[in-house]
DNA sequence: TTGAAAGCGCTAACAA
DNA sequence: TTGTTAGCGCTTTCAA
């Protein structure tokens, strides 16, 4: 508290070595290519190493409107699939110098604008958002305003935001293929949320795989859960089991719903996979720990955070062309013990 | 990209309103005790709301030093005892309006230096240091430029800076208690890393409370981690093993320590809790679903983000006085199943 | 090749 | 009670 140093200026720096501060700025430029001596270039790149100067982000950005700082939204840090794909994220946008704010939205809609706000007064330059809803009109306010946004693991209904996700079809085809072939004729559905994209896609794939396998899919063998959260696996397996709608698997359209329809399963004297075979989506961290070993699909978590770093910041350096509107990551089977051969 | 908006600024309140900015600046400030007429701020506020005025952080930051925006400093995120800390302290300031940028350090010293610079570059008005080692010369750089820190779960060895940690000696206390009431004489213990606090506080309280419980503690029945990371708990209880030093129990440093070590035991043919009984720290999420169920003292992660929220909440607005030098949190016990009685 | 000057949007003396 | 003015630190056009 006592003597509080002042932060080193370009000023400083233009006083110590006795030139005028645009040349400071000139030589310290990284790009740099406007033609300053070298002699000249190498007496202040030094001065400011040795005088310990770091930019001054809020002042170059304000001139400049870049802040070397992204926004990345997302529904609950806590949920432990996003955590890999922040760090994928970060593998490429940390070593360029970029830092990340980050928000959790808990998937609420009015949280979801004021935390955008909260970007949007800070200047980011561009937006990772991996827990955007299928309709989102906040999304073309940020991009209208210039501020790149790409979607992660969910995207939009309509056309115009790039999204990287996860083949959401193939992983339903997979784990159906591998019920299928166990033996199970009747599978039952625990879908997710309407309003997200991964919910949406999960389901269709499921009614079309069950098609294309010529698997019955009777009315109420389907239900929706209201959030992707194992309180809601446990409601949705116990209305599913309550319907009387019969069935040997479950195919759940996440992993935390398929974690509470086990448990739910569990409190009703049912075994997992001995009267129902169960499966998951994601293949969350921990998840192969937690026995009975759940049956899942794996994104490529950390991958999705990548691919989403290297589009935006295309987009965020003006090559906007280079950039697909969709870009899909392979997912992969990961079979564990929740699936055997159906009861009787 | 067509047409992209220009954001509102003060400047264009001002001229709709038929005032000044300085007169916008103030019937807009929070705080706004400046003697306006009550008339013209509600017609301020009200068209400043109309246009969807939003301030800009960078320009009122680079003019007060204030950004609110505050950087935190963690290890790794994908480490799950983080997210929770994370989202206590952004209990308390995101309702505030405070954004955070959050950076992962691995560890490492070099990176933990240039993430300071990253959050230094960006003017952050308080750092929240997950991560800090027991000595850290960065730390006084951060200070002395009049940038509030306050460390959590960690702490420096030296006094000054604010801390928030759980009871160690207490958790400590309460495992071997416990074990001891089990039967157990041998006790074996599995020390974090030398550099971090609570590697050096749990190991200290080992050896208090093993002599004060009359256990005995030979050489050679403590060792020490270089990492808080399973693959170093298979490594130390197999170097344990292989020392030929008896012990009936293994204390680790943390919960990830105490996996590992379960699983070398595991390798080598041993049962836990048959053949030794293992406890952990931390109580990381997850923990309670993996089998058989690690016996470990419980650390009130949220209200350990809180409370660091809440000192530097302090600290950023000059009510350093009624900050307390160091905050310990309580701490609980949590019995599972890998304590039992010690064989033969 | 370098310097001068303006200005990004905001706040805070100081004046009136 | 409100307006004027200066300036935070930086970049960039224009001049020299």
């Amino acid at each position: 508290m006592s003597n509080m140093k002042r932060a080193i200026t370009l000023k400083d720096i233009a006083r110590e070595t006795g030139v005028h501060v645009s040349t400071v700025s000139r030589a310290l430029d990284p790009n740099g290519r406007s033609a300053l001596t070298e002699d000249v270039v190498m007496r202040i790149r030094e001065t400011a190493q040795r005088m310990g100067y770091r930019p001054n982000r809020l002042a170059s950005g304000l001139r400049t409107s870049r802040t070397m700082t992204v926004g990345i939204v997302i529904p609950d840090i806590t949920n432990t699939i996003f955590p890999p794909i922040l760090r994928g994220v970060e593998s490429l946008l940390e070593p360029l110098g970029y830092a990340s704010i980050i928000v959790n939205t808990d998937n609420a809609v009015e949280r979801e604008a004021r935390l955008l706000d909260v970007l949007r007064e800070r200047g980011v330059d561009g937006i990772v958002h991996a827990a955007v809803p299928r309709e989102d009109p906040r999304i073309d306010d940020v991009v209208s305003r210039g501020t790149p946004v790409v979607t992660v693991n969910r995207r939009l209904d309509r056309p115009g935001i790039p999204a990287i996700v996860s083949d959401e079809e193939h992983g339903i085809s997979l784990l159906m293929e591998h019920l299928h072939a166990a033996g199970h004729r009747r599978i039952a559905h625990i879908a997710g949320p309407e309003a997200l994209s991964t919910g949406q896609a999960r389901l269709r794939a499921f009614g079309q795989t069950a098609a294309r396998l010529g698997i019955e899919a009777p009315t109420g063998s389907t239900i929706h859960a209201l959030r992707f959260h194992e309180r809601e696996g446990m409601r949705c397996s116990g209305e599913l089991l309550d319907r009387g709608v019969p069935f040997t698997a479950l195919v759940c359209a996440n992993d935390r719903l398929a974690l509470g329809a086990i448990q739910a399963l569990g409190a009703r004297g049912l075994t997992c996979p001995g009267d129902v075979s169960v499966t998951g989506f994601n293949d969350m961290p921990f998840l192969d720990l937690i026995p009975p070993g759940l049956t899942t699909v794996r994104i490529a978590q950390y991958d999705v955070g990548q691919a989403a770093a290297q589009v935006l910041l295309r987009l965020m350096t003006g090559r906007a062309d280079e950039v697909a509107p969709e870009t899909v990551l392979p997912v992969q089977l990961v079979c564990r013990g929740t699936v055997g051969p159906p009861r009787g």
